[in-house]
DNA sequence: ATAGTTATGTAGCGAGTGCTACATGCACTG
DNA sequence: CAGTGCATGTAGCACTCGCTACATAACTAT
């Protein structure tokens, strides 16, 4: 039974790698054919066309984030939320998760702009590491559902200002962001 | 004085308007020629290059941006924190503010990829909307240096959020965050 | 064995890319 | 008036783009 045919699943992971160092945008056929060992001919013949393998490549990024994601989860909860951002952002750091972030944005973009499979992907995205916060939120948090909404916010506003040089921002941000409590009782 | 000739500076509010509307990264000579009335040939020879016309243009899109958040700065100042990130994010729900959304985006994107001009861009339009943030927060903050950044790192993450379809998650993070009062006397 | 489906190679099409060569008008200067 | 440099038009180059036509091999079903 095993075939050495090409498909989508065994092209897969092929075009994600050559995807996620060199970007989405600016993809085109026939290097990520080279990437993957075929030619844009095949590319075609296994997905039609240009946009549905863009939205397939793009579910499949997807994928193996949220298993990245899953590997990356930490057997142990937080203390504090700040402990929990400061660990997010830590992991964010990792030379692994690099090259997932610069593609975050180029989806954000997209998202932006109405790509087809693009809100799709980020959708996905979001809710996996929605949950992989969730799970690492202190056990005793007073509002857990909302705090992780709220530390996600923080999380992603700081990704940002990293990306555009203005790391320092959010530092002095989040120092200034009294993480170290949770929401004082009102 | 007054000519009729093509320059950088006559052609780059035209240039500007296309790439705000279509788009920066998919943006080619001929297009932007035609939005400015010209050659693709008269693009190259006022600029030189392409990568220095994008590199102009970012700069002078961030310019227009600043002063665009100069005509939008309110008279009065915010009464609490919570007020000004409401206000802001109302503000760039504008349709005004839209294009230059869907357009930051992408020059994240770009800055995350490194390429030429985007980091010079972004932190001019990072740099004057945290002025316009400082001069909007409550008079009586505890800190208001501090908090400005605080502030801006929520905002940039509720933006990203929404533009990816997560505005739900923003919102109720926001409803979370205790923005209410000021940080907590430790 | 024959017919049909599936997978792949080669070649190329028409459109678009950034950029250049070349010619020409035009204003200005000697 | 000759010369010089700037601004612009026309044409095109070499290349890449997504995609297709066509041939053909390999396997499968009858």
């Amino acid at each position: 039974m095993q075939t050495n045919t090409l498909s989508r699943e065994t092209l897969l992971p092929l075009l994600a790698a050559h995807v996620l160092q060199h970007g989405l945008g600016g993809a085109s056929l026939r290097p990520l054919a080279k990437a993957a060992g075929t030619s844009d001919r095949m590319l075609i013949y296994h997905f039609g066309n240009k946009q549905t393998l863009v939205s397939d490549l793009l579910q499949y990024i997807a994928d193996i984030y949220s298993a990245a994601l899953e590997l990356a989860i930490g057997e142990t909860r937080a203390q504090t939320r700040e402990e929990c951002v400061t660990r997010i952002l830590e992991q964010a750091r990792q030379p692994t998760m690099q090259a997932f972030l610069v593609l975050w944005w180029e989806i954000v973009a997209g998202c932006a702009r109405d790509l087809p499979g693009y809100k799709d992907a980020a959708d996905k995205m979001m809710a996996k590491q929605l949950m992989w916060l969730e799970k690492l939120m202190p056990e005793d948090d007073p509002d857990p559902a909302g705090g992780t909404r709220y530390l996600m916010t923080i999380i992603e506003g700081a990704l940002m200002l990293n990306v555009v040089g203005h790391s320092r921002t959010a530092q002095e941000g989040l120092m200034a962001g009294d993480l170290a409590s949770g929401p004082s009782p009102s």
